[in-house]
DNA sequence: ACAAAAGTGTTACCCGTACACCCATGC
DNA sequence: GCATGGGTGTACGGGTAACACTTTTGT
């Protein structure tokens, strides 16, 4: 490693690092997925105090002085989903980081927490099982989640009860400004065919609209517009064998392009 | 406080804060204005190691267990600034977390130093001299700091070498990323009002878009489409006195309204 | 034949672009 | 008058929404 442009090396020797409290370095993520056209994301449900009990996103502490938290992000997304995530070359990013003294009760014992999330989506994952250190863990459809009403239950830091899981520390509100970016993202960007396995057919992209939004651009205006889009889907020269059950025409099978923004965006009515 | 929901007090009491090695936790601010139509940064010259020297992000240290992150950005701000934010009502927004271990030299103390980055935009900020701990501060004209440059410099891992003022740490990777930010958002959000000094004509706020971009729509249209976005901005009945050295009918004064969005989002033509 | 799904055509309309033009003021 | 900058009018063209229609397959 070069040396970064440090100042001095006599400072350092000099250096105190306990002079500043101590924080302690967490990545949250939320793996979105589609299945059964809807939108799902993984949790976790927590075998350890704190948040016994209660469903949380998979994550975990970054290794300090060794690794930043995308690579600690990269990490953890190998051990819960078993899959080595450079080689999937699945969509991961940024979505912020969660700071509140109060957002993990540890700091009545003194551990400031802070969290920085992502958000990594993929198609068709597997089912979790082996490699994943939580008691329990499983895909929930987002719409399962009253994720409104329980980000409003912890930023007011009242108890959310209902039907839904109830999430552990602030992850409804981590979760809903994932999902939010999410949704914003697929209007602007190729982001959709993340979401599909190759090959797919147009159909397929557009039933992950369906699932993000609850709501789909008019299909064939729909078609015209990803096909417009330079790069955002290429056509291969086969077809899809239809379902032995159902009719129609063997559909035009694609995968993905390179291209990483449609512009114009797309914009529908929603419902 | 309440409890938000810990687990099991017993947990806790028998919790051992130290199992965790520390991080330390900054604030790093992008607090862009524009004068004389150019957009322009606060950066302060640092009066100790690391970095002794060098320019940089005005920031400082999360107060640990006793605010959130943006709670300190808002702090920093005051102190950088001799501004009370929340009175002021600025923008304030969260870009992103960095991490990386190499990225503060005083990793090889022992120190891993995490810092989340704000991007914070106001009109017509004073010049700053008193409240400010650092040596120097000035405003730097975005332009003038080879940014691309100095980004690739340091991931690179090399000393960048130019005319432009040195930066330390990240804060190139940093200050690209938020100006990148501010970019796309001047397109689909009401975000150049911010700029402008109430009240304030259409072409004041067409020049935030020239300053930002480097061109600007077309005047015409511009006005438009400001004027057709319900709630972008507010027109007084006052008309603004011209210069005296200048001609040109008195333009109407306009204030900000509450709108948050433009959709759809301005294109116009790039340089 | 009929149903189901893929895929195409057609039209009307909205909206942005481009650019010409008019207005108000100071010198 | 003339320069300067604010503000308006308008014709053209591209894109997309809406929806009817054709094609291909399975039962």
């Amino acid at each position: 490693m070069t040396e970064r442009r440090p100042g001095e090396d006599t400072f350092l020797a000099a250096y105190d690092p306990t002079a500043f409290p101590p924080f302690a370095l967490t990545v949250d993520l939320a793996i979105f997925t589609v299945r059964d056209g809807l939108l799902t994301v993984l949790l976790v449900e927590r075998g350890d105090h704190p948040f016994k009990g209660y469903w949380a996103l998979p994550g975990g502490h970054v290794a300090h002085g060794r690794e930043s938290a995308e690579q600690a992000a990269v990490r953890e997304l190998g051990e819960e989903t078993g899959l080595d995530w450079t080689t999937v070359g699945g969509h991961l990013e940024q979505v912020g980081t969660y700071t509140e003294p109060d957002r993990d009760p540890r700091i009545r014992a003194g551990l400031h927490v802070a969290s920085v999330a992502y958000v990594a989506l993929a198609p068709n994952l597997p089912l979790p099982t082996a490699g994943t250190d939580a008691a329990r863990a499983r895909f929930w459809p987002v719409e399962d989640l009253s994720l409104d009403t329980q980000r409003a239950a912890w930023l007011d830091r009242q108890p959310y009860r209902g039907d839904a899981p109830v999430l552990a520390y602030d992850h409804a509100l981590i979760l809903s400004h994932a999902r939010d970016r999410i949704r914003a993202k697929l209007e602007y960007t190729t982001l959709a065919a993340q979401f599909v396995t190759e090959p797919f057919t147009l159909a397929d992209l557009r039933r992950v609209y369906q699932a993000v939004w609850g709501s789909a651009p008019d299909l064939a205006n729909f078609r015209r517009k990803v096909l417009k889009t330079p790069g955002f889907v290429v056509a291969t020269n086969e077809h899809r064998a239809v379902a032995s059950d159902r009719g129609g025409a063997p559909p035009l099978l694609y995968r993905r392009g390179d291209a990483q923004r449609i512009d114009p965006p797309f914009t529908w009515e929603r419902e």
